[in-house]
DNA sequence: AGCATATATATGTGTTATCATATATATGCA
DNA sequence: TGCATATATATGATAACACATATATATGCT
């Protein structure tokens, strides 16, 4: 149910329509971590008022479609202070590489190699892409909201950055080059 | 895609049911990075055969029920080939914790730092697993094999050992105690 | 004797997630 | 003029995942 509380906790910011929370919130950042396209989203949205955790207002648009703005009911703030406080179950891990390499036994160490550096490649993307954010994120917020938002994105960071220094000692290991030495953080990957 | 094809990968190293699939691959280490349980590998195993990519013979059980002895086809062996050498799509990232510290603004420090410290809790269990499962590994497999196994193994424990370290950074920050230095590895989690 | 567990497969159902399409209007660009 | 894009909501369809239950038999434990 992290949808729904994901909303909730956007519509605590401020009332904003299920156009709203898809442009300024699921497209730019929400999506790094908890993904949903607009369809779900205003799927959502319907559940919320259904439990009598959001009600909405019909704003009529004039030129443009008619508005429905969600707000908080006194019943969505509570579950949302609930959850915000309550432990959630850990992310299940479901990664295609580690299949692949699971079963990759009959497969010649250079077929293995590219296949790491193309997966290589997508990481390092991702990981400039949270450092281009990072960058300017001070510009989107302050306080206490900027301090977590900084956390959240120091947590992307940090996963993507580990998972490099995964692929290259995984690469080390198939390609011919012996590892370059001194360059790479060492990281414990044998038996104690 | 991945379910049909890890079970590909599965069945080229032996002649197995659904059953067996279960009991001694996906109990024991898929589930760690590909979980699937009973009723979705019976479904997989039924669509592998309809793509033509495994085929099944019967084995009357005696006492027992019978076996269905699911092996891969021509087909399916291409296949799988083909999917072990073509970079898949990376894992979508859905962390229901890095929802609550996104929408956390209005929680007290204390209530953060206790979701932290259960959470922390989790994540440190799920490293001493991995790494007592390290400690057997080499009883369990030998040859290249048995690298490939300890490389995802070490991808696990390189991740939950980072995403500790990232958890002790942010405890630090909301504790009341001052981040104890030269414990901990440094991360970069400021803006550079 | 009764109960849990292991072997073995099958199906029903609900929830989430993904993708596509429908509707209606306004603006800006080539 | 025409086409893409933005604003705004709604729904249909499918795939993937999760959870439960059904069936049938054997062994081992208390």
């Amino acid at each position: 149910m992290s949808l729904p509380h994901a909303i909730l906790g956007l519509l605590n910011y401020r009332a904003m329509t299920g156009y709203d929370l898809k442009r300024d919130w699921f497209d730019r950042s929400m999506r790094f971590f908890w993904p949903a396209d607009q369809a779900q989203i205003y799927r959502a949205l319907e559940r919320l008022v259904e439990h009598d955790w959001a009600s909405f207002t019909v704003e009529a648009g004039g030129d443009r479609p008619n508005r429905k703005v969600y707000s908080l009911t006194a019943d969505g703030r509570a579950e949302l202070t609930h959850w915000l406080t309550t432990p959630a179950a850990l992310p299940t891990v479901r990664d295609p590489l580690l299949v692949q390499l699971f079963c990759a036994a009959d497969i010649a160490d250079d077929d293995i190699a590219r296949l790491l550096a193309a997966t290589r490649a997508e990481h390092q993307a991702r990981l400039d892409n949270y450092r281009r954010i990072q960058a300017q994120l001070p510009t989107l917020g302050s306080g206490k909201r900027l301090q977590l938002w900084q956390l959240v994105l120091g947590n992307g960071i940090e996963r993507e950055s580990s998972y490099l220094a995964w692929l290259d000692h995984a690469l080390a290991s198939f390609s011919g080059d012996p590892e370059p030495n001194g360059s790479r953080p060492t990281i414990a990957l044998t038996t104690p």
